[in-house]
DNA sequence: CAATCTTTTGCAAACGTTTGCGAAAAACCA
DNA sequence: TGGTTTTTCGCAAACGTTTGCAAAAGATTG
């Protein structure tokens, strides 16, 4: 199978063909009224059959704008893991559709969190007309200061006070209120915050725990607040340790999913029922949520409005309007992990043990 | 804060700084040694200075050549549904890995299934160098006839007899083979497949599940085999009516983890043990895997390797490298799900009941 | 039929780069 | 010094489009 020279067909083969100009066959393309609707018509079919479409790059140069829009996973360069968060990829997801459905190309980029000017890059090299920012970044300010110089982005995530870019994100204050309020209607009383509040989402979402608490009369107690990162493995061996050594709580509050399944593992394997013994909350309500055991009630951040609304602020930043921030419709989906009220006694724990996962 | 015309800053912007030509500042910018390494360094140094980064629009169309490499997603049009499989989302996070670290911008795409001609498109018009396909696609012919245009196109999947294109997949027959062994192995003997085998790599699972089956002297039940869909509420939906009517068997052989740890639940919910009264294996070995209660076996398909293959695939394919089909190392790992052997009698099945799961 | 208006088309410049080729400048040699 | 080679640079064309402007063709009017 000899490979053809098969230099792609371009509008001059088109007009060479119809017997026209290019031009002539440009405008007929773009349905433009100043060609004569039977021409129009034969280029266009002419084109179809030639399976021929124009050439984007050379359109955008020659108009002078893009119809990319660039989406960037912050990778910190610590650690060289692959994206592990489920939410973000599910989010990644969402996205595609809403950019597809308005007509954008959607380039995906992953960038180190050190070098953030990289953003900057691809909109002054043309690639995009400008950048939707996803994932757990911690340079709050390096992303203000591109904004400032006026690059159009949009980034998921908290409102922050006097930020300068668009911004997207769940009402996370509400969000921890309503988990909150909800494991308090169950009648429990040690709830476990699960989360690091170094990170602005999480830092509110701990504010609506503390709302709640002491609407409720409550206080918060120092050793019912754990620290524990988004990111799996880390999650994991944060639990392990935690679960092993602390027992006096009766519910649980996990600011994601997967910290919730994780623990929840990890209670069961201890010997601890859910919800029985300890009530289980999460937050993202991932697809996930439904597919475990017991299914996992959870706050859920609406991943299709939160699509088309960064895609929306992205656009808008493009247009130089001021930035605002957008905060989505925020609610509890209760499931079966925290539905029953609690029951006596916790039952004795087990020891941990049990084979370690081995390879063949 | 008045939006500055700032019209981007240009090649020849530096030019006229520098006091050179333009010709000047492209060749320093490449690194070209015909120009005067005391220049080269000065236009350097100014171009960093005034963060200018080369129009790649304009670099490309003049160099006849993109950096970017298209990843599309089919979308079947019946139901809109946002991308859901864990697996594929996952392999899409490592492919943007795989694809920065090479250099290559990355354009993630949805397309309809019923419009695969839409991938030419992204060829013709030079919006990428080539394609990736991953996903579930029942339309090989309409790949490998694409491919036989000289689209340079590889796809995640099944080695597919006379295959016209470049494709990267696990050994599904022997994986397969090698989950089925391991139930045998606990002594189980109604082992249940799940999986639709109208999928091509199902089909390949399935043979492999046949294959370790008569090795051991057993036979293929008829009943013990059901076209579980991967799609998760389909699936869900599926399996309920099965574990609902079935009872006749002690192992679940599931064709992806999400299949896997679904049935878990409902099983679970029957008050069949997991692993004691049924042993599970799944596919894919997501993190999700080693989150779950009981801890997931599952057979790995390696989605860093996967992700390098697939980008190595489609830049030979680009560089009209005859098509073949790589396969990848596939192993089983074990974990809870499937690692006691089987005990006595199964423990007797509680109604399902329980309350549906309610919005606040 | 000439003059005017309308419809349809083509020419050529522009978008921001890269690069072959020729020329200026510098360096070398005798 | 003049000639030759080497180094360094600029001119201009090209990549594949779009579009302002002018011209050709056709239609309309007096």
């Amino acid at each position: 199978m000899a490979k053809p020279v098969a230099t792609r067909t371009q509008m001059i083969d088109l007009a060479r063909i119809a017997g026209v100009s290019v031009s002539t066959v440009s405008r007929s393309l773009a349905g433009s009224t100043l060609v004569n609707d039977e021409t129009r018509a034969r280029i266009s079919e002419l084109a179809r059959s030639m399976r021929y479409s124009v050439n984007v790059g050379a359109q955008n140069l020659r108009l002078g704008h893009s119809q990319t829009v660039a989406v960037v996973l912050p990778k910190s360069s610590s650690d060289q893991q692959p994206v592990s968060d489920p939410f973000f990829l599910a989010l990644l997801g969402a996205l595609a559709d809403a950019l597809t459905l308005r007509g954008y190309d959607m380039l995906l980029t992953r960038i180190d969190e050190e070098k953030m000017d990289d953003i900057e890059n691809i909109i002054t090299s043309g690639r995009a007309l400008g950048v939707i920012v996803i994932g757990q970044w911690l340079h709050h300010y390096s992303l203000a200061s591109l904004a400032r110089q006026g690059a159009p982005i949009a980034v998921w995530g908290a409102k922050l006070p006097g930020s300068t870019y668009f911004s997207v994100g769940s009402d996370n204050r509400l969000g921890g209120r309503l988990a909150t309020e909800h494991l308090l209607s169950l009648g429990r009383r040690k709830i476990m915050f699960l989360g690091d509040t170094r990170l602005p989402e999480v830092a509110l979402r701990f504010e609506g725990y503390r709302d709640a608490l002491i609407a409720a009369g409550e206080s918060v107690t120092p050793g019912l607040t754990a620290a524990v990162p988004f990111e799996a493995a880390a999650a994991r061996r944060a639990l392990a340790d935690l679960i092993a050594h602390t027992h006096d709580f009766d519910a649980l509050f996990a600011t994601s999913d997967l910290i919730a399944v994780t623990a929840i593992a990890l209670l069961t394997a201890n010997g601890l029922r859910v919800p029985h013994d300890v009530a289980v909350v999460g937050y993202d309500d991932l697809a996930l949520a439904s597919h475990v055991h017991p299914t996992l009630s959870s706050v859920r951040q609406p991943m299709a409005e939160a699509s088309v609304a960064l895609v929306d602020a992205v656009l808008a930043a493009k247009a130089g309007q001021p930035a605002t921030a957008i905060t989505l419709k925020t609610e509890l989906v209760v499931r079966e992990s925290s539905t029953l009220p609690k029951l006596g006694k916790s039952a004795k724990r087990k020891p941990v043990g049990g084979r370690p996962p081995a390879r063949i």
